[in-house]
DNA sequence: CCAACATATAACCTAAGGGTTATATAAAAT
DNA sequence: ATTTTATATAACCCTTAGGTTATATGTTGG
């Protein structure tokens, strides 16, 4: 088992429409299915890594498949982004700090 | 030349690791490669992909590359994909709001 | 000038990603 | 009980991504 990865989640374009889709509401696999021009397996393939990384999640009725947005995971993965990129900003004026101390005498290395 | 996508430039943690790196301050490119424990074309090939997305910033130096983070890219970055989750949480982000307003986060610099 | 160093580039390998078709399985409908 | 429907799975193809080694190019120090 691996860490949620939201970057290989929605890496791929088809991935991040059926996400999209699933905003509106919760679909049967046939419903995603027919919303694309690609193959049953190919969208199973897809669901199958949303599902690894924890974007959506699935439940079972009766032949049905119903895939739903896990909003969970996605705040989550949201925060996490928020503060990277908070951290960086922070960093940022260290790095500033640096530049100025370092300058450009960067050829003395070793 | 291929559609810019910051999933891809983000999406491989070999580069996110380099962005990291990069977030302490400039490095060469010998720098860089010495602190993974993969060749320097490998390395190299990275920083092709984060420069081509303008994730990062090169300038020379003698024979000497030094590599710095583009700032402002990789916070349009993040921010295009908040954006996306954000759209996806719609009402489900008050609290998220709340979680911004606090002042843990700043999402806008000067 | 020459040797050493930093980087660039070419050629190649392998694994993984995204797609396919064909077929198996499980539930529902007739 | 059979057929139809929804989903799962297997086997395969093709392309790309990420890595390698070997070698060329450019810069600097001795």
């Amino acid at each position: 088992m691996m860490m949620p990865d939201v970057y290989r989640a929605l890496g791929d374009p088809t991935r991040r429409r059926i996400v999209s889709m699933l905003k509106q509401g919760s679909k049967t696999q046939k419903e995603i299915v027919e919303a694309f021009d690609i193959s049953q397996p190919a969208i199973k393939k897809h669901l199958t890594i949303l599902l690894e990384e924890k974007i959506i999640s699935e439940r079972l009725k009766g032949k049905y498949r119903i895939y739903s947005l896990n909003t969970n995971s996605l705040q989550i993965a949201y925060q996490d982004m928020l503060q990277y990129i908070a951290e960086l900003l922070d960093d940022q004026l260290v790095s500033l700090k640096d530049y100025v101390e370092r300058g450009e005498i960067r050829d003395e290395q070793d």
